[in-house]
DNA sequence: TTACTTTTAGAACATTAGTGCGGATAGAAT
DNA sequence: ATTCTATCCGCACTAATGTTCTAAAAGTAA
C-alpha cells in the first residue's frame, strides 16, 4: 500500500489532471492512452490495485466511475481554513466623541444576557477579561476608529501611559475611549481627533 | 436562457447533488430516473438546451461527459477571492523606539530604487503618496504596533492634532513614529509606551 | 535453475450509455 | 379550429467503455 509503482504514479496524476481539465474522470482507455498503456486490462489490474490500496475510489460497471481518495493528508482538494473562534459579549455602545451618558450599570462586570459574537482567536488574544463595544462618534478617528466600529477590550486593573482605554468619568456618568496619560499630580484624556480638545482631570 | 423550466431546474440540482455524492457526474439514465422522467430523450433534449442557456458543459458521445458551468454569479465553485493589490515601496526602517538614525535621504521623497510590496488596496486605501516602513523598536507597543511591523504612511502637508506620524528630529537627523501634538507654542511627541516620556520641543 | 507471484499483452465479450427518429402532447399565437 | 413551436415518449441503434480470459513476460525467493 504504501509504494506506487512508476506506472501507479503515472496512472495518479494523469487521473488527476483529467479531472482538473474536464470535470469528469476518464475512461480506461482515455488512461491507456494517457499513459501509454498497451492494454486497458492493464490499467484495469492497476486500477484495483490503487483501490486496494486506498489511493482510489472505485465503482464497478460504471464507466467513469472513478475519483480519487481525497482524504488524509494527501488530500488536494479545497477546505475551509479552520478558524478558532472566541465568542465574545458586545455590552453595548462607547461615546467616544463627546461624553454620552451610558445606559449600561454602574460597572461592565455583568457579563451576563449580552450579545454574543464570534471572534478569530488570533484578533481577541489570549486575555480572559474580553468584551466588546460599539463606538459612537468620531473621536478616534485618527487612530482609525470610526463610528460604528467595534473595539474589543480587555479588562484591566491599571492602564499604562499612552494607552487607549475605556474611561468613565463620575461627574456626568459618562464612558469614552480616549488615550490614557497620567502626568504627576493630573490625568490626561487625549482625543485622537484633531477637532477635539484633550481634558484634564486632578488625580 | 433566463427562465430554466421546472424540469430543467430539477435537473440542474440533480446533477449537482449527484456530482456532490459520488464525484463523478450521473449518466442520461441516472438523470431519467432521478428526475422521474420517462424517456433518455428527453433528458437528451433538455440537456442541449441546458448547454445552449450556457448552465451546463456537455461532451457529446462521452459518457457522463457532463459538468456544471461553474461560471458566472451563480457558481459555487470555490474561487480563490480577487485581491486589487496595489505595489507600494518599502523605503526602509523607521524608529520607533530611541531616536535612531536613519541611513536614509535626507526625505522619502527619492521613491525609486526601493523595494516594492504588494499590499491590499483596501489596506492601503484611496491615498496617492503612500509607502512602507518597518518599524524598529518599541515605542508604539501600547497602540499595537510592535518591532517588526510594516507600517503604510501616507505623504501628506499637514499633521493634525494626535495623529500618528513619523517625525524627523533634525538636530539629531533621526525619525521616529510618534503620535503628535500641537500645543500652542510647543509641540509634543508622545510615544505610546508606557515606559517612555514625552518630547517636547519649541515650534 | 525451478517454482511462484506480479505485471503486462492482446483480444473478444458484455454492459453501459449517448443518439436519432417517428410520433404524441401541450400551449400559445393567429 | 388551425398552425406552429416547444416538449415529451418509446424504442431501436450503435458507439463508448468496463470486464474477463488466456498467455506471455518480468520479477522474486529458494
Amino acid at each position: 500500500m504504501l509504494k506506487l509503482s512508476k506506472r501507479q504514479q503515472m496512472i495518479m496524476s494523469f487521473i488527476e489532471n483529467f479531472i482538473e481539465e474536464n470535470d469528469y474522470p476518464p475512461t480506461i482507455r482515455d488512461i491507456q492512452n494517457g499513459c501509454s498503456i498497451s492494454s486497458t486490462s492493464v490499467v484495469a489490474y492497476n486500477l484495483d490495485k490503487l483501490k486496494e490500496g486506498g489511493q482510489l475510489n472505485r465503482h464497478s460497471e460504471v464507466s467513469r466511475g472513478l475519483s480519487l481518495a481525497s482524504v488524509g493528508p494527501n488530500s488536494n482538494k479545497f477546505k475551509p481554513p479552520e478558524i478558532d473562534s472566541v465568542a465574545v459579549p458586545l455590552l453595548g455602545t462607547i461615546a467616544a466623541g463627546s461624553p454620552f451618558p451610558m445606559p449600561e450599570n454602574d460597572t461592565w462586570s455583568d457579563l451576563s444576557g449580552s450579545e454574543l459574537i464570534d471572534l478569530p482567536q488570533a484578533i481577541v488574544g489570549p486575555g480572559d477579561n474580553v468584551y466588546a463595544l460599539k463606538v459612537r462618534g468620531e473621536s478616534m478617528i485618527d487612530a482609525l476608529i470610526s463610528d460604528g466600529d467595534l473595539v474589543i477590550m480587555e479588562q484591566t486593573s491599571s492602564v499604562r501611559n499612552g494607552q487607549m482605554a475605556a474611561v468613565r468619568i463620575k461627574s456626568d456618568n459618562s464612558t469614552t475611549l480616549k488615550n490614557f496619560y497620567s502626568e504627576g499630580p493630573r490625568t490626561r484624556l487625549e482625543p485622537a481627533n484633531s477637532q477635539m480638545d484633550a481634558m484634564t482631570f486632578p488625580s
